[in-house]
DNA sequence: TATGAATGAGCATTCATTCAT
DNA sequence: GATGAATGAATGCTCATTCAT
């Protein structure tokens, strides 16, 4: 139906998304080995040869998801403020967080998939950890201002409580009341970036 | 070589054993679509048809590798004690749970991925439900001893900060200073479950 | 841009050579079944869908390569002549031989490959047949005249020394010195047709 | 049916061989590209899949295929000899290589196509030389100690009418009558070798 | 005339599973 | 218990060809 160069690649771009929406929905439920070009093309609705006017390879779509969803899911932090996080920026952080997650559930689920399974995709986590570098960044930051000792230690002990309320978010979406979670969530980060008192002895 | 029906059991259970270990850790490195019986096999050192006499299927010999692994991991708590955990006992049980994670990291990673795709094993998330529900009872009544006006959801956050740092103990063990780590987690709890002050207005 | 009937047919005439040039060397070059339509199409720069408008298929345009190829190469032998070949006349034609292969070297490779493998293409063989019985018939006279008992015989060996030069000149052309290795053949040629003493007893 | 590791391996000897054969000849009749492995099995009563169990790829087979027939070939011919080939080892020399084309069509079918076609097997052409290169040694210096001037160049000129001969043999094998055609050139071959007389002036 | 998105049959290859020995 | 040849359905991918524009 498109004929101008202009409609023409609108046409292209819609039906690249649609095609990167169902596979990574498919990916993440099932799997990327799982998921057969066939299942994919069957839900979009296109024939088995079409994928390959618009990937490579279902490797290189499986990159180009990641890719998109990287950059969607970052370009919503605003990165770019020279100070230091203040405690209601702070917040409106960990939140945002858990806003993108339960937005991009499918998208989470495959972050963890490949995570773990780092034969899929030979270049996910640095690429991970190259988009989420300056976001960990100001989170150190924020852990010196606000006196931590050890802000390393600590940022590890962050990520990881927010990393496994995520994971328990994607995988049981379900019996996580998402609401209370996150308020949760937040408290238990403020009760860690507090000065500590004396630790318990172990 | 073996020949009364007790040296062959033994055989058998011996056999079996290789298969599973073997299995094992082609699964959780590989995944369990991208490993193929003839890996398994090939680096077991015995034939195709073999297998099939020890397993009915793939999905067969997956299933019984996470039952197995299960047991293994649960049988080293000691959840027969009538009482509530101490304090020492508390960190005792979260010490054990990183020493039995760092001992079994194949094990564990074939968990998160199998968590988060629960297309590869269907009965895999009702099963580890059903055997970690004692742990998290007793988890539940320590933080109840402790004041908790809101056990459960402390509950949830102590098990997003411990499965979050397994995720990363799991995914990145080099970059993982084990010893500290531990001590910031096991501390990170106890902060946690001291009776809160108040939280910060958000 | 053109717009008259005339140019029209002008334009149409110089597109379906330019397409029939760079398929002959894809052809060539990489063979038929391995040349791939997206590929002529690329190197011509011209769309898809433009091929059908010339050719009614892949096959149809290697039909028609051969065909205008054959043409090109035997419109440049003056077989309008009556009489019988001069001794002159015969060298000029080895000569021309080798120049013409000289010239269309992708089309002698394909000449070839399309002897070779009849099933690529069913009336390539025929076709030349066709096209070069008039040049054997005089070949045929002129070793008749020349005293051959066995014209037949003869016209075979001339044919298979010539044909077996050019396969040399086609397969492997850089080591092929030519100059100096026409010359060999060229006297090979009257060496054989010159009035044969006592062969040797075998 | 088998059993023991020797009729096992008797067995895939075998069957191996079949394949081969079948493949040899689809390749030769066909071309490379244009024989599907679905027309092998087909042809030789297999299913697709055993292919795999004897080859690691198409091309693999190719590169066995024409390995084999190569040295079939080649063993034929006595090459231990350190003395200088008679007139009469000569002449055995050629017939051998017309008996032995004659007996394996197919192979020289597929080795034209494989010299005309570099792209299928890269390796082909550089294997050819290196078991050929004996024999052309053998050749030249009988073509020396026949007084040859020009031994390079005249083995250059028997080499194309051999090659060319053969050529038309693998071709056309029914025009070619082949005991009378084997005498002539074998009649051209020691006409091409005797001293030459003064060439004719070009 | 010219485009290129779309099709679907066909390809080489893989792999869990079977079974005769 | 153990072997490995054999199967065939399914996979990712290619490509000549069509057609709406």
């Amino acid at each position: 139906m498109p004929r101008s160069p202009k409609q023409l690649e609108e046409h292209r771009k819609q039906k690249k998304k649609l095609i990167m929406d169902v596979a990574l929905e498919l990916f993440a439920k099932g799997g990327f080995h799982a998921t057969s070009i066939s299942q994919i093309t069957r839900k979009a609705g296109i024939s088995k040869g079409l994928i390959y006017n618009y990937f490579s390879s279902k490797q290189d779509m499986l990159e180009e998801i990641t890719e998109t969803a990287y950059n969607e899911v970052y370009k919503n932090f605003d990165l770019d403020k020279d100070g230091v996080l203040t405690n209601e920026e702070f917040i409106f952080f960990i939140k945002e967080t858990f806003r993108i997650v339960r937005e991009n559930m499918s998208f989470w689920q495959l972050y963890f998939a490949l995570m773990v399974q780092p034969g899929i995709q030979e270049s996910f986590s640095e690429k991970y950890q190259e988009k989420s570098k300056p976001i960990l960044n100001q989170i150190y930051a924020f852990l010196q201002k606000n006196g931590s000792t050890d802000p390393e230690g600590d940022l590890f002990v962050l990520s990881s409580l927010v990393e496994g309320a995520i994971l328990y978010l994607v995988v049981a979406p379900d019996i996580f009341p998402s609401g209370k979670m996150e308020d949760k969530i937040l408290q238990a980060c403020f009760r860690l970036i507090s000065t500590p008192e004396a630790p318990p002895k172990n």
